[in-house]
RNA sequence: GGUACCUUGGCCGAGUGGUUAGGCACCGGUCUGCAAAACCGCAUACGGCGGUUCGAUUCCGCCAGGUACCUCCA
């Protein structure tokens, strides 16, 4: 694989040239949502920076294997391993079957993706659907020595963990000073320390979700099923694991323990965190409840946005930050992308449209090379929407006539739009013509031919009832040097 | 309190030890019957104070303000 893409590896805190383990395959576990609630706009942004991810390590020539897991089962509402499993409540609170809650906002969260063109994964698999997987993990955790059976629960003993490993590496976190500062607080718990974490919790006899296990009718922990799924369908080793950067600790911390308690090894190489939304410079997220979700964007049913925004517009607002920078969101943000969007995705239409010419006057060269270089240095999105806006000049002078364009550029620059607009930034039209039929847009242009003709027999009245009347049933007309364009 | 990070022109947001990010908005111009679109021009920004350097927005230190994680959160 003749690249040099680099990705920042939160593990050494620096960007990395990606190596994967196997030649030509590559394994990526990134974790999903807990589907208790709707997609909110903070949910997009891992899914966005890992759908790109995927996406160009398909286009370096990769065969990807793409988990990314659902959560429905173990993620307990507060700390200390105890309260209630979020799913459960949500079912209680609902009055459903968890199964109903879990299919509901699954399907909900699916249909959200898709409206952001984001691929589905190669696999996503369900924490309550790897059960065994989960009970097997923590019996080799127990019989490796790092975790410790209490009341039918099972907990990871972090302490003794940490004397042959080193738990706090991925988050920098000082686990002797957590150890120190947590050692009189304990005593009443069934922990021997705050700061282990359960694998395997018994359940309450009011639980209703509760499986089978060695230890108790019970859960498994939340960390658990990432360590489980990811190994189960990645292997002991794989390349990439993503996931937003607020689950830096305790979740991926954990997932690395119990993956190396288990094995033995390292279980992932390139751990890569996407950083936040904020919103009036504060975390977006449930906590705060400062969220928007997904659907609320598309409708523009929130006090806080002036309009609804299309799911184009959140992915490419999202796109315009690197992934590892915060990212305010207002609506007046989401106006300005909304209107860069636009512009470049009239100039990608109009660019296939283009005539050639015998010679180019505008500058093609480099351009994918630029775009390339600008992925391969840790994804740099906004670098490669800057460079297609640049393009996006020559195209704009060819169509006015004010530049010439030759065939094979003309052809270099379609492939080079298609390839990362499309391809990798996964963008595409929405304009309400795409899709449909052929008939229709030839009255409409009938129609406008009707008026060019008005137009240069000077007759305005005529030209201009019709533009207007069309703009009053929502198209936008523009006339161009010879001609007109238009769209709905 | 601990740890990490951030502070860029009206807004969003890249990046760099000395050369234009980009988008949006504004203003001026070209084009046009008008309008829209498009194009051209237009901001010489990098929190404050020191230091290193021939030169710092970019490196170092201090200060101010802000954020995140340390409990569930993408």
């Amino acid at each position: 694989m003749e690249h040099k893409l680099y990705i920042y590896n939160t593990l050494s805190r620096k960007k990395e040239q990606f190596i994967p383990i196997h030649e030509d395959k590559v394994g990526m576990y990134v974790c999903g949502p807990t589907v208790y609630g709707d997609a909110h706009l903070g949910h997009a942004r891992p899914a966005i920076t890992f759908d790109i991810l995927f996406r160009y390590l398909q286009h370096l020539g990769y065969k990807v294997r793409y988990v990314r897991n659902i959560t429905d089962v173990g993620h307990l509402e507060n700390d200390a391993d105890s309260g209630e499993d979020k799913i459960a409540k949500k079912a209680r609170l609902d009055q459903l079957e968890p199964m109903e809650v879990v299919q509901y906002y699954t399907n909900r969260y699916h249909k959200a993706m898709e409206a952001l063109n984001v691929l589905p994964p190669s696999i996503e698999p369900h924490a309550s659907g790897h059960i065994m997987e989960q009970i097997d993990f923590t019996k080799k955790i127990l019989d490796a020595g790092f975790a410790y059976e209490s009341e039918g629960s099972v907990y990871f003993d972090v302490e003794k963990y940490n004397k042959k490993y080193h738990y706090g590496k991925l988050s920098g976190r000082n686990i002797d000073e957590m150890l120190e500062t947590t050692r009189e607080l304990d005593g009443q718990s069934e922990k021997r320390r705050s700061v282990d974490f359960a694998l395997w919790k018994k359940a309450a006899p009011e639980h209703i979700m509760r499986w089978k296990s060695p230890w108790s009718d019970g859960f498994p922990g939340w960390h658990m099923e990432c360590s489980a799924m990811g190994t189960k369908y990645l292997g002991e080793e794989f390349d990439i694991h993503g996931g937003g950067m607020d689950l830096m600790f305790p979740h991926h911390e954990c997932e690395i323990a119990q993956s190396t308690a288990a094995l033995g090894k390292e279980t992932v190489k390139y751990w890569m965190h996407n950083n936040m939304i904020t919103i009036n410079g504060q975390k977006m997220g449930k906590s705060l409840g400062n969220f928007i979700t997904l659907e609320q964007f598309f409708t523009g049913n929130h006090p806080l946005l002036s309009k609804a925004f299309s799911p184009m517009t959140i992915r490419f607002f999202i796109l315009q930050a690197h992934y590892r920078s915060t990212v305010d969101f207002s609506s007046e943000a989401l106006e300005a992308s909304e209107k860069g969007l636009e512009r470049l995705m009239d100039g990608y239409a109009r660019l296939q449209k283009l005539t050639a010419s015998d010679n180019s006057t505008v500058e093609t060269d480099g351009l994918r090379a630029k775009c390339e270089e600008a992925m391969q240095d840790d994804l740099n999105t906004p670098i490669v929407i800057s460079h297609l806006f640049e393009a996006l000049k020559s195209i704009n002078l060819v169509h006015d006539g004010k530049a010439t364009i030759s065939k094979s550029d003309l052809d270099e620059l379609k492939s080079v739009f298609k390839l990362f607009i499309e391809d990798l930034l996964g963008l595409q039209d929405e304009s309400a013509i795409s899709g449909t039929n052929d008939a229709y847009k030839k009255a409409i242009d009938l129609l406008l031919n009707i008026r060019l003709e008005a137009k240069q027999n000077k007759n305005w009245a005529t030209s201009d009832k019709i533009r207007n009347e069309l703009t009053a049933l929502g198209f936008e007309i523009k006339d161009t040097k010879d001609g007109f364009e238009w769209k709905l």
